[in-house]
RNA sequence: GGCGAGGUAGCUCAGUUGGUUAGAGCACAGGAUUCAUAACCCUGAGGUCCCGGGUUCAAAUCCCGGUCUCGCUACCA
């Protein structure tokens, strides 16, 4: 395989509009990070870009929430989350922002450019429009009852409840967030990237060259979104939040965020060549440069299909790979911010990366454990016991412990310095432990370029092991012992420390990738420069010069306790019930907090007795109910009103069983207009009441009465 | 419902184009040892390879059907 010039890696962007956990550490930055700091010790060109993902219509949705703005948002979590990478030694080159005048000014050329020469199509559609505030809605803008769970607080992009993506005619009585009103549709135009035109493209790059280099999961997504049909895609929206749209009859419109954003990679290579007075053109331009997204499962549409379209547009670069990894689950559950089921970042470095817990050594112990269960060919699962047996178990008992006992026996048996080999002494022991090195660092990099990561780090721990056995079958201490019988005694205990030594700088290089700290604090052991960690240095046994002093023993990890654990699954299990209380609080008393809310919004805009009288509700029994075919959330039920039955269908299958429901009284709404669905005609809703979890309870009078009961 | 990825030891995962007795680490049990953070080292126990068919001299592997998990997608008044 030939070598590349140079090579370009990213990382996803993050959103800045909160914290992120250890689940995105593990499935995007961990990931990069180790092979961008290996590639750096191969002292390969390398750049390695990342940057907050400050625009969408999400922010400014908080922002009005948290009765703040978008700016100051943005300006809260942008710091926070660069600052938490740099904790955990996520080095990247660049950490950029797309709020930046920089991104703009790039994204908006990348537009213009794709513009001018007709590779965007335009279309007037009808969109809603808030008439009051004069503004069209983006989705975001756009609340509704979610025609999914019934949440009844969905935008309309996507129901923060139940996690659904929508479209806002998907949402059951939208209503403007700027006034409240409902929304009236108005023509609008929005420019589109046509992807249809791409189609021979993208199965000839994607499903014939690179069927067999990329994972699995990523070609078979791929593969399933091409054979799915592709359609041309909104790349701008109405919205004042992000990079304006800079052609003419875009007033008022900006970039749609999944343009804008992957445009960050460029502007962030190019802000990292101002600050390092270097050209960030052959980055992105030079066949000969190695383009390497990492993302996560989710991302794998933008970065496999959209944005190579418009990089293939623009004249730039594909990238060589997208080794997407899959989700980490938590204790037996998936990650969930406003669930409370995480673990932030934040929350880590501030409880276990303070000094007195063990500062930065802990930053690699929880970089250890996410790459040894890293999701790289399924889900995986993060729990508080498999951290502490990774630690305690491997870290600590075969890597630390090796070191240790090097140290330990050099000082006690070879006075605190590196002792010379006798050659004569040399034993097939020695040899094989040599040869050993030689090959643990051919596998280790050649596992490193596949981006097969765990098994990386796996050899590395394996070569720490073999290490033990080797001074277990040498015996040092034994040997110590027979200095006056055995005139040879010395001469042994020096070749096997010399041996153990030489592997402990060897360790440090190849560790270097995985846990950047722990192969520093080696270096400061061994008292040589960083230089040391050169890749090319791996495999040599002429690291340390015989009769050189090194420092005295360090411990480079603590164990980590039971009762630690017990009190983080203990504040795991209480964080998860804290949220839990606060989303039902705030559903009955939705001015109590002004806080995030964790997709729970405030009290709808008040309305007048007219508005509710328009809403005719009746009282109505359910006689009959089945599954609609080919659709898994839908039930069609034949309901009684006293004048008449009448066929409605209910998005609640997955909640009940159509037999459990028959004779069921419920609340329905009986003048909704008839809208049809699976080609059958639903004439009416039924009302349900949700609570924090999802769960759906029907709205029914306390006592049967008449079918067609009105309600006021 | 459609599509994609998974299902292998108690746990986390390997198993290359079908080919002896299905592997590794952790955890567990026994032994040995003391230089080392009760660490290391040696040995051992363990599996209906999700289920059912089929192809084959031979299937964890290939084909068909089913089932469970995750994701995308459709359905959501």
């Amino acid at each position: 395989m030939k070598t590349p010039k140079r090579y370009l890696i990213t990382a996803a962007l993050p959103y800045a509009n909160g914290l992120k956990h250890i689940g995105h550490l593990a499935g995007a930055y961990l990931p990069a990070d180790i092979y961008v700091r290996y590639l750096k010790a191969q002292k390969r060109d390398v750049v390695f870009v990342c940057g907050s993902d400050e625009h969408g219509t999400a922010i400014p949705i908080q922002a009005t929430k948290e009765g703040t703005t978008a700016q100051a948002i943005i300006d809260k979590y942008h710091p926070i989350i660069e600052q938490n990478f740099k904790d955990l030694g996520i080095a990247f080159d660049i950490y950029h922002r797309t709020s930046d005048p920089l991104h703009h000014e790039t994204a908006s050329e990348f537009f213009k450019d794709l513009e001018s020469r007709g590779d965007l199509e335009t279309k007037t559609t009808e969109q809603y429009f808030d008439a009051q505030a004069n503004t069209f809605l983006a989705d975001r803008y756009i609340k509704g009852t979610c025609p999914n769970c019934g949440h009844s607080e969905a935008y309309g992009d996507q129901c923060e409840k139940c996690g659904k993506s929508l479209s806002p005619e998907e949402l059951i009585n939208p209503v403007s967030t700027l006034s409240g009103n409902a929304p009236i549709k108005k023509e609008t135009t929005h420019w589109y990237l046509p992807l249809n035109r791409h189609e021979d493209f993208l199965r000839k790059w994607l499903l014939e060259e690179h069927a067999n280099d990329w994972r699995p999961a990523v070609i078979g997504q791929c593969k399933s979104w091409i054979e799915g049909g592709l359609q041309p895609r909104a790349v701008t929206r109405d919205l004042d939040w992000g990079v304006k749209v800079p052609v003419a009859g875009g007033d008022g419109k900006v970039l749609y965020v999944w343009f804008d954003a992957p445009i960050g990679y460029i502007s962030a290579t190019k802000q990292w060549a101002i600050n390092n007075d270097k050209d960030w053109k052959p980055y992105w331009n030079d066949p000969e440069t190695k383009l390497v997204h990492f993302i996560g499962k989710d991302n794998i549409v933008f970065h496999c299909i959209i944005f190579p379209v418009m990089l293939k547009l623009h004249g730039n670069i594909l990238p060589e790979n997208v080794p997407a990894n899959e989700f980490m689950n938590l204790e037996g559950d998936k990650m969930s911010t406003s669930r409370g089921w995480s673990i932030e970042m934040d929350d880590y470095i501030n409880k276990w990366i303070k000094k007195e817990n063990g500062g930065e050594a802990m930053a690699d112990c929880l970089r250890f454990y996410l790459n040894s269960i890293a999701p790289e060919s399924k889900d995986s699962e993060f729990t508080w016991k498999g951290f502490q047996d990774a630690v305690n178990g491997e870290l600590v008992s075969i890597f630390a412990n090796f070191v240790n006992r090097t140290w330990v026996l050099m000082h006690k048996l070879c006075n605190g310095k590196v002792p010379k080999i006798h050659i004569e002494h040399l034993d097939s022991e020695d040899n094989a432990l040599i040869l050993a090195v030689k090959e643990a660092k051919e596998k280790i990099t050649d596992l490193l370029e596949q981006y097969k990561f765990r098994d990386a780090q796996f050899e590395v721990i394996n070569l720490a092991r073999l290490g033990n056995q080797y001074m277990q079958k040498k015996e040092p201490w034994i040997l110590a012992k027979n200095l006056e019988t055995d005139p040879t005694a010395q001469a042994k205990i020096d070749n096997c420390m010399h041996g153990c030594l030489q592997l402990t700088a060897n360790l440090a290089i190849l560790i270097n990738p995985f846990l950047p700290f722990t192969a520093k604090k080696m270096c400061h052991l061994m008292k040589v420069v960083d230089r040391m960690l050169e890749w090319e240095n791996a495999g040599n046994f002429n690291l340390l010069k015989v009769g050189y002093t090194l420092r005295a023993p360090e411990l480079l990890f603590r164990k980590i306790e039971d009762e630690e654990i017990a009190a983080e699954l203990a504040a795991l299990k209480a964080n998860s019930e804290v949220k839990k209380t606060k989303m039902e609080t705030n559903n009955t008393n939705p001015a109590a907090e002004g806080e995030a809310a964790n997709g729970i919004a405030p009290l709808k805009p008040e309305i007048v007795f007219d508005d509710f009288g328009k809403i005719d509700l009746r009282v109505g029994t359910i006689i009959e109910a089945k599954k609609v075919e080919k659709a898994d959330k839908l039930l069609e039920l034949l309901v009684d009103l006293g004048f008449e039955q009448r066929t409605i269908l209910s998005g609640i299958a997955m909640h009940f069983k159509p037999e459990d429901i028959v004779g069921k009284q419920v609340t329905i709404v009986a003048n909704l207009a008839p809208r049809k669905m699976r080609g059958i005609e639903s004439k009416g809703m039924i009302l349900m009441a949700e609570d924090a979890n999802g769960k759906l309870y029907f709205v029914s009078p306390s006592e049967a009465i008449a079918s067609g009961s009105s309600i006021a």
